[in-house]
DNA sequence: ATACCTGCAAAAAATTTGCACCGAC
DNA sequence: GTCGGTGCAAATTTTTTGCAGGTAT
């Protein structure tokens, strides 16, 4: 399934004109296995943990090249290194539980709506925007 | 006015048990001018040409030491380095023109509350959020 | 007088890049 | 075979820190 995710997008980026290497291959791979958002270190050694080898500086350069073809999506919270995530067909926000650094995905129709409003009212349009809940767990009375 | 914002300031930093010191003074006073979103770099090239001399180091500790006194508040956009803005008694988010690089501020109280209204449906309650739009200029048809 | 603050220069942390070699197509 | 990709190590960029001396209170 994750299998078959990462060899379906090896076509797609092939016919884009990105050469797929034993490098890519392996980065595919661990980032369609990834149910969180680690970032370029922590990709890394997964990578590496996976058997076979990656410089940094090439899983640097892949998450660019990914990124660029929209495979993947990089978000930049509050002043940590920059985590990725795989892109996902809709779109979703994000809240940060500060207690454990936990992140949970969420949409909310209302709020684009809002934003797309908001933009308009001042005479822009929306290129990509970003909302970011930093929350802690509600204490339970 | 800047001028008794920075002195007003001053006072209550002394209070707080934070020295003023002649950088510190300095530093208030080229926040307190400013009317956009400096990064620490930029704060120090004010710092300097306004006369006195202050190291980098010590603007980047007084830039933590501010906002830790709620002074200030610290803006961190996609992959630029952290910009800074003289905390306001109101809060508010901040639209991106990407053309431009142009900071506008702007508040919603319904995005607001619908902010807090999601956090609350899954047991959360915010400790504060980000929300930014990066958006470009609407072609005048 | 005594903390706390500052400057300097070095260290850290995250990411990018130059260059010679290698491998996908 | 060609052109783009990779590894390595060095460079960049932004920010932090150790230490010796300075200064606000």
């Amino acid at each position: 399934m994750s299998e078959s995710r990462a060899l379906q997008l090896e076509t797609a980026l092939r016919d884009a004109g990105v050469r797929i290497t034993r490098q890519r291959k392996l980065l595919l791979s661990v980032l369609a296995d990834c149910a969180d958002h680690p970032d370029a270190t922590e990709l890394h050694r997964r990578a590496e943990a996976a058997g076979a080898g990656v410089s940094l500086a090439t899983v640097y350069r892949t998450l660019t090249t990914l990124q660029a073809q929209g495979v993947i999506e990089k978000l930049e919270f509050q002043g940590e290194p920059a985590r990725w995530e795989p892109a996902d067909q809709h779109h979703h926000d994000h809240m940060i539980d500060v207690e454990t650094g936990q992140v949970i995905e969420f949409t909310n129709d209302r709020i684009e709506r809002l934003q797309a409003e908001i933009a308009a009212e001042m005479g822009y349009e929306i290129v990509h925007h970003r909302l970011e809940l930093y929350v802690r767990r509600k204490p339970t009375a």
